[in-house]
DNA sequence: ACTGCGCCTGAATCTGACG
DNA sequence: ACGTCAGATTCAGGCGCAG
């Protein structure tokens, strides 16, 4: 690797820009996530991905606490010390991820009633700031045998980022179009993993909880670049690893179990990045290229002197030379002039304002769309 | 009143059955939670519904994109200085509703990703043992105005028993009934309050975060008997005690504001006894599933990079990773680049478009028929 | 009376680049 | 760090009014 690239200074007061070198990518560690965390620089990693086991069993797994622990206020002592148990590890590991994520990074934790309520709150208690929980609908999920409850058709994920004020990547458009036109909501209805997809080790499946790659398609489609590096310390049989792969983002996966080591080699060996074209998605108008409206001024889309509207031709307006508008006394840019007239807070001038075409009013963004195909290679 | 029943034993080793007299029930106590549940004898709740603050830390105002503002939750009973703050409120009332919850109640919270997660830990600190966590999918949400996130379209209900073997109550086939005759999921569609239902003070929504009876009903219905007491120490304009009425609950409210204390009273008043004949009314229509065409790209059912034609073969498009197509320079969802290929004004790219299946054209739509066999129950 | 269009509203942690 | 300003951004449902 050894491509240099500038992280932004975000990490408290007087920390100055600084130029790191690429983590070594697309390569699975085996061992324990913790340590093998902790072996990583700081800040060299774009998104996580964790999805912690929740049922810890007595012996080997058991984590203790390090400090003395709280007094319990009740009885039930036994449960205390485990749940007690799960915090001090999910501290932890967590504590790890924070360290190595990078300032504008964000992290997604998934779990189910049993673990997900605690994974929230050391995220909120380390200063992580959420910035959605995700609701995984199963399309198919498992039935109640026992009648003695509502079935458990979904998993909870949480989407949160280092600090209130990070500048984490949300591909809002590409989400949009994911959905038909709406607006991605918190909650996702997905299949669980089964049928071909579900990978199989001596004809029993190869993991307890292996997670749909559709699931993780639509996490690394949402809040990451191509080329992104994405870690999963929970790697298990790694779909993170497969998608990641196929949308062209790097990986790091830790897993310390030889036979989850072995099944996630293979598959991510089999799974095929997709072709380039493929990969891109719908750019928010934030990031394309901007077009001050004087430009189509300048360059003749639009003539000095012609007239603009609102859609109800309320009110007429007069394009001058510098790009400005005229309106009632006012002279100020399509924006100000439009807000000052709605008596509105803002206003976004390019879809406010009208020219008339062929007896019909069309929005000047129109005109801007046309220029920038016209100027575009 | 004065009615005796048997309270089941189960408050740890070696405690014996007693016999209490029945609370007074159906009544509005205006006070703090936490001190007037500290005047209510132990054991004498059959449920408890809370819908305690949400702490939602907001900044500073919101506008639409049409320039209105929205009407944030901005009253200081939403306000607490630090999470810490936050988590004692909740474990002080949390101790008095488990003293005063029956041995075999049941106690559920409603909460957003601000709060919900600190409820669930102290819950489960305290010794309550989950037994679902419920997501409310609100049919129409607030949207999310900026598109900096993911819709907020839910809310996340703790369903608990005070320990794990609690013989709580839990109507299965009320459920069943309920849901066209499909176990009951842990994911409920309800629209939020709004229209008649909600209520008004001089203009204004008299609460600002009023929920649905609907969502109450099932509750009730689900978790309680005719005659169970249910106490809601949050209880704003009394939501829980309109529906318990309705349903021949018992119910006692506590509620710190005057206005919302006249109000619920009011309200309740005003709220029949249900005929039983009239419950089938409170089912929610089952609604035809909707497939967006990015979910069949994240599922597999079509590659990214797929090649699609009209019927014609006129043009071609390629699939690209979002769900959008792309098509002489264009790049937009199947329905738009279909309309603007043909110059209409709008197009069903579900028909319009077809892929080659043995060397036939067949319409996507097939493809998304496929996936709903494979999906749906 | 019915239809369609426009307006209003709902628990919201809701901008970002540049000087 | 802070101020300034360009400009990007919404879905479903209920209700009232016009035709």
């Amino acid at each position: 690797m050894g491509v240099l690239e500038r992280v932004p200074a975000r990490r408290g007061k007087g920390a100055v820009a600084l130029a790191q070198p690429a983590i070594e990518a697309d390569r699975l560690i085996k061992g324990d996530c913790i340590a093998e965390m902790a072996k990583l620089p700081d800040a060299c990693i774009d998104m996580i991905f964790a999805d912690p086991p929740y049922n810890l069993q007595l012996g080997g797994d058991l984590f203790r606490p390090e400090g003395g622990m709280v007094d319990a206020v009740d009885d039930d002592w036994d449960k205390f010390d485990t749940l007690a148990a799960y915090d001090a590890f999910t501290h932890a590991w967590m504590k790890e991820a924070r360290r190595i994520l990078k300032p504008n990074g964000t992290i997604w934790v998934i779990g189910s009633y049993h673990n997900i309520f605690r994974c929230g709150v050391v995220l909120q208690d380390q200063g992580f700031w959420i910035l959605n929980d995700i609701v995984w609908r199963k399309a198919n999920p498992m039935p109640n045998f026992r009648g003695t409850r509502f079935t458990n058709a979904h998993e909870t994920l949480i989407w949160a980022s280092q600090s209130e004020d990070s500048k984490y990547t949300f591909n809002y458009r590409a989400m949009k179009t994911l959905n038909d036109e709406l607006q991605m909501r918190s909650d996702w209805v997905l299949p669980i993993c089964g049928g071909q997809e579900r990978l199989k080790r001596n004809g029993t499946k190869a993991h307890p909880t292996q997670k749909p790659e559709a699931l993780l398609y639509r996490v690394l489609l949402a809040c990451t670049k191509p080329g992104d590096v994405v870690l999963d310390p929970f790697f298990g049989t790694g779909t993170t690893g497969a998608v990641a792969r196929r949308l062209g983002r790097k990986w790091i996966g830790i897993e310390r179990d030889d036979t989850y080591c072995e099944v996630a080699l293979e598959r991510i060996a089999a799974s095929l990045p997709l072709d380039e074209s493929a990969i891109g998605i719908m750019q928010s108008p934030r990031q394309a290229p901007k077009v001050a409206f004087g430009t189509l001024v300048e360059t003749g889309y639009l003539e000095p002197g012609a007239i603009l509207t609102d859609v109800k031709r309320r009110w007429k307006a007069h394009v001058r030379a510098d790009g400005s508008l005229a309106c009632e006394g006012l002279n100020a840019s399509i924006h100000k002039v439009g807000a000052t007239l709605q008596g509105a807070p803002s206003c976004n001038g390019w879809t406010f304002w009208h020219y008339e075409a062929d007896g019909d009013l069309k929005p000047i963004d129109a005109l801007r769309q046309t220029y920038l195909l016209a100027t575009q290679p």
